[in-house]
DNA sequence: AAACAAACCGACTTATGGGTCGGTCAAATG
DNA sequence: CATTTGACCGACCCATAAGTCGGTTTGTTT
């Protein structure tokens, strides 16, 4: 059927859109207008998709941003090697804005927390949710790096995951701009540096 | 004169007022009216006293805020002790909320950061500067703890003190509730592990 | 081709919230 | 006591933006 392909697609463009907008300009400070002006379509067809806004970006959460943090931060994880330099190189390639004008997506997440926080409940949850998800993968792997001698026993996996995503969520606030190579060479360092206080491996300083 | 006395208290009160508001509800999602119902205040009197709602910001920012980030995070730096567990204490005590009632100063930076970061350009060059001068001082601890034999030689201070920032950031955004007291032991108890890693003395893991 | 439905249009409604302005009242001034 | 000035009042103005709705176009079905 091509009424069907078309509302897909449609909803599709809408959301690509949108999260790109959202992105750059937060959501609160973005209106249906900015975006349905890029995309040359009206309020109607917008509310013929969409019952609110909100409902809009709850559909950009789950679909767009969950599948690519999953993409970014979570799939690779899942590997036997030494989950070390596996955990280094996601957050890493999570801060680089994409290759070719994508977006920074590692930059996504902590925005729209500290937004959406105090102000919108369901969609707060969310995208804590995604969070979580990430911890417990995070969690997983750390333990198997116990397991599999690449990290410390006495390591408390729940308080390092926290503490990787605390550390990378903060990153944000300070790179404003998201090409500053400077502040990710110092983070990636100091994570390594950090990484190393909890590897098994006895430190050769 | 009273009246001039009278224009400094009712000042002082807008400012304090706002700045819980905002802190509580976010900048852009509070009203002026929100903030003047508190106070039983009209739009008259505030608009006697500050020329808008942003310069009225602005305004809590360069005193209260400032005020607030410099007694809590930058003052208690200034010792000659082991630079370690003094900042160490220092970010354990900006995440404690106020022991009356007072405000968990440490979530505001982040928040306002990325509240403004895309949307007003000049009060996220007074909070950026507010992190700015933060940096400056951690670097400059942590110097100083290199000269005094408690930091590592080979250890990037710069770097380092990004790092404590970043990460102490973050927190915020993975602390919706302010008195989660689990969080900030994981995040205290691993900070103390990346200090290990960086400090003079060799780990006795 | 007729009938129907899905996709889309855009003017309109409504609520919100920053900012204005003419005015009141009380304290200071002379 | 008369006048001025500073603190404050609140109705009003106006821009923005979410959401509505009656209508048009386009595609599908019979």
């Amino acid at each position: 059927m091509q009424t069907t392909l078309k509302r897909r697609e449609t909803m599709h463009r809408l959301c690509g859109k949108g999260l790109e907008i959202f992105n750059e300009k937060g959501y609160y400070n973005t209106s249906l207008d900015d975006i349905l002006q890029e995309l040359s379509l009206s309020k109607g067809a917008f509310y013929h998709h969409f019952k609110s806004k909100e409902d809009y970006f709850i559909n950009i959460v789950q679909n767009l941003i969950v599948q690519k943090v999953y993409a970014l931060l979570i799939e690779p994880l899942d590997t036997n090697e030494n989950p070390i330099p596996v955990i280094v190189e996601s957050l890493e390639n999570a801060l680089e804005p994409g290759k070719k004008n994508e977006m920074a997506y590692g930059f996504m997440l902590n925005d729209f927390l500290t937004e959406f926080n105090k102000r919108n409940e369901e969609i707060s949850g969310y995208l804590k949710n995604i969070i979580s998800v990430w911890e417990v993968n995070l969690v997983a792997v750390l333990k198997r790096g116990k397991v599999d001698g690449h990290i410390a026993r006495h390591i408390d996996c729940e308080g390092a995951a926290t503490y990787i995503i605390a550390s990378y969520l903060g990153m944000r606030s300070l790179m404003t701009d998201s090409t500053n190579r400077q502040l990710k060479y110092q983070y990636i360092q100091q994570l390594k540096q950090y990484f190393k206080s909890i590897s098994a491996t006895q430190i050769t300083a």
